[in-house]
DNA sequence: ACGGATGTTCGCGC
DNA sequence: CGCGCGAACATCCG
């Protein structure tokens, strides 16, 4: 689930729930979350410590403790964090932080693709190899024209697998890069170092309205303390080509088609994107 | 009932 | 360098 917007809403509610706040007890399961490192450590290293700082680079979450201590987060693919009453019982909780206000916030991720890793201060986090090696923050950097035209130069690879290149640009997924190439009106076929200025241009603009649309299908009315977003069974799907193969296109009205590509499926409109 | 797909990333082999 | 594949794991859909 989490790409770019389900990310910084993650890192809006932590800083909601948890900045200025002590951790009373910080605790984690022996879980593949952890990597190498023991849940002991991560007890000892984040126990007792205040949250000062939380910043998301990319997908990933970096978090800054006082006195200092840095956690790395990474929500892989069903990950999510939520705050409960202390002795309410959380499924698939796999990292803990008991607060000094009766809460707990929770690493939930059942198929466990997340990692949770400890470092000696938040820098130290930030200077991690996985945090080290992204390319411009898809939100944030800006991400210009210019920019992208930098990134891409040379490549030979469909444009649509370049974005999910997290060392190209940081922070979009198979569904926010189908997003974005529709509003462009590029076909995900195309090699990603020979598209030319003008659509490099549209391309930067899509990625940002397709950041914000995310962002504000999420989270309507900005970071809610107590009320996470769950998607209603019943509800329509939001997105222009995601999940809509067969469907007419919003903005021309062809059969929107989908097809597999390295290894995931791309939605795309056969006409009106080029 | 079961096969296939799911929003991520990594490592391997060609 | 680029790409396809499988693995990690749990659930859901048809």
């Amino acid at each position: 689930m989490p790409e770019l917007p389900e990310v910084e809403h993650a890192a809006r509610s932590l800083r909601a729930w948890m900045l200025g706040r002590r951790v009373i007890r910080a605790a984690a399961s022996p879980t593949r979350i952890l990597r190498t490192q023991s849940p002991r450590l991560l007890a000892m290293r984040l126990s007792g410590r205040i949250l000062e700082r939380v910043e998301r680079r990319g997908k990933w979450l970096l978090l800054g403790f006082a006195p200092p201590a840095g956690l790395l987060l990474h929500l892989g693919m069903t990950g999510k964090l939520v705050r409960r009453r202390l002795q309410e019982r959380e499924p698939y909780s796999h990292v803990r932080f008991v607060l000094d206000d009766g809460s707990v916030v929770h690493l939930v991720d059942p198929r466990k693709f997340g990692r949770a890793t400890c470092f000696r201060s938040f820098e130290e986090a930030a200077r991690a190899p996985e945090i080290a090696a992204l390319g411009p923050d898809a939100r944030d950097a800006p991400l210009t024209a210019g920019l992208l035209a930098e990134r891409l130069a040379g490549l030979r690879r469909p444009i649509k697998v370049a974005l999910l290149d997290q060392r190209l640009v940081a922070g979009l997924g198979n569904l926010h890069a189908a997003e974005a190439l529709f509003r462009a009106r590029l076909g995900p076929r195309r090699l990603a170092g020979r598209l030319g200025h003008e659509e490099l241009s549209r391309l930067s603009r899509a990625i940002a309205e397709t950041i914000d649309f995310g962002l504000k299908t999420i989270e309507p009315e900005g970071v809610d303390g107590d009320v996470e977003y769950v998607e209603e069974p019943g509800a329509e799907n939001p997105y222009l080509v995601y999940g809509k193969a067969g469907e007419p296109c919003s903005r021309c009205g062809a059969r929107l088609h989908s097809f597999a590509q390295g290894g995931r499926t791309t939605f795309y409109c056969p006409r009106c994107q080029r």
